[in-house]
DNA sequence: GTGGTCTAGACCACA
DNA sequence: GTGGTCTAGACCACC
C-alpha cells in the first residue's frame, strides 16, 4: 500500500497516515474486507515508530473505517455505499464550512466568496 | 471591545483572540490608529492571564496588523485598503483550498465539489 | 528650536529628543552658552510630557553637553572644538563598529564589508 | 553547540541566543536539516529558563531560519544559498546604514565617514 | 523524550 | 499607567 509521510509537513505524522488510508477506503481503492498492512510492517515502510502507526490505526478504528481482529490483523470495515458518500461529504464540508464561516466573519458578500471558491477550484485544476 | 473566548475550544486562547481582533481590523470595525485595550485590561475581561493576551498581541504585531508602543499602548497599524482586501482573501482562501484539496484526494468531480460549496454557503446563510 | 518627534518611531521619545539636540550642538547650530528652550516650553511644542522632556535634558546633561543653572535655565556647555570632533566620531563609530562586528561574526571578507559600506553611503547620497 | 549569554548584557537573553544561532546558520556552521539542541537542554546549558530559550527558537522560526516539529525537535530550515547571502547583507546593512544616517545628521563629509569606516574595519582586524 | 499552551508573579523601561 | 523581559512550574499533544 503506497502511503507516504513527510516529517516536514506540519500535520502530525499519525494524521498524515489517517488521511491517506481514509482516502483509499473512501475512494474504493481499499474495499470492505481488504487486509491492511500490519502496524509493524507499515511503520517500517514509513520510517515511523510503531506507536505512531498504532495511533493512526486506532483513530481509523474509532471512526469505524477499519476493524482490528486480534491475532488476524486489520481489515477494512463494511460500510454501505451511502455511508461512504456521506463520509466523503463530511470530510470536505468541514473545510468548506470553515472557509465560509471565516468569510462571513470578515463580512465578505456571497458573490465575493463565490469568486474565491472558483479561484480555489480552478487553481487546483491546473495542477491536476 | 467585545472579544469572547472559550477555554473548552481546542483552538488555543491566544489564537482565538488573534482571530477576533484580526477580523475587527480587516472589517474596519477597528481603524488605523485606533487604540486597543491594554493587555492587562483585556486579560481581566477575558479571565485570561496577562501573558496569554500579550502573546496574542505579539502575533498580531508580527503580522503587521498592530503596533505596540511601550508606555503608550497598542494601536491599529495603517494598512492600505488594497492590503486589507488581499489579507481578507488570503485568510479565506486557506480554508477553501484545503477543502478543494481534500475533495480532489477523495476523487470528487468538480460538479460535486461545487454542490457541497453551495450547501456550505446556503447553510450558513440561514443562520445569518 | 525645530525638534520633531514621532510616536510611530520605535525609538523612545526621549531618545529622539536627545539625538536631535545632540546633533544641533555637535554641528554648531547651537553654540556654547546658547540657551535651550525650557522643559515646559519644549514639552508643549512636542506634545510630549514634561517628564519625557526632562529625561532627555538629564541625559544630555549627563553626557556633559548641556548645563542646567537652577532658576536661570539650560545652556549649551562649553566644549572645545577637539572635544566636539571627538564626540562626533564616537557617535558614528558606535554604529559602524557594530556593523563590522556583525559582519565578522557572519564571516564576511573585508572586501565584502567594504562593498556593503559603499552601498550604504551611496544609497543615502541619493536621498540627500 | 557553543552559545554563550551574559545576563549583564543589556541585550535581552533571548536576543543574544537568536543572534548567535542565526550567525551559525548563516555562516554554514549549522546546515539545512541539522538538529538544534532541545530547548530544555539549551536552557540548562545557558542557565536560562526553558521559556527564554523557547522564545529565541520561536523568533528564529518566525524568521524562517529553523523549523520545529513537536515531538521530534528543532531543525535548521533549508534556505537556498542566495537567500543566505541576502540575509547576511541585510543584517550587516542595518547597522552600516544607521551609522551613515547619523554621520549625515552630524554633517560629516563622505571623506570623513569613509575614514571612520576604515578605522572600524582596521580596529576589528587587530582583534581577529 | 520532544515542543505547545497556560498559569502566576516579579522587576524594569517608557510616558 | 503602559508594554518588555525573565522566572518557575503545570498540563497536554506528539513521537
Amino acid at each position: 500500500m503506497d502511503v507516504t509521510v513527510s516529517p516536514n509537513n506540519p500535520v502530525p505524522l499519525y494524521e498524515q497516515i489517517v488521511e491517506q488510508v481514509r482516502a483509499k477506503i473512501l475512494t474504493g481503492e481499499l474495499k470492505a474486507g481488504d487486509p491492511l498492512p500490519s502496524i509493524r510492517q507499515l511503520a517500517g515502510q514509513l520510517l515511523a515508530s510503531v506507536i505512531t502507526t498504532k495511533r493512526a490505526y486506532s483513530e481509523l478504528e474509532a471512526e469505524g473505517l477499519i476493524i482490528t481482529r486480534t491475532g488476524l490483523g486489520t481489515f477494512v470495515a463494511d460500510l454501505g455505499p451511502e455511508t461512504i458518500i456521506k463520509l466523503k461529504k463530511e470530510v470536505v464540508m468541514e473545510h468548506l464550512e470553515e472557509g465560509v464561516r471565516v468569510a462571513r466573519q470578515l463580512e465578505l458578500a456571497n458573490e465575493e466568496i463565490n469568486c474565491l471558491f472558483r479561484q480555489a477550484l480552478d487553481g487546483s485544476d491546473e495542477r491536476v
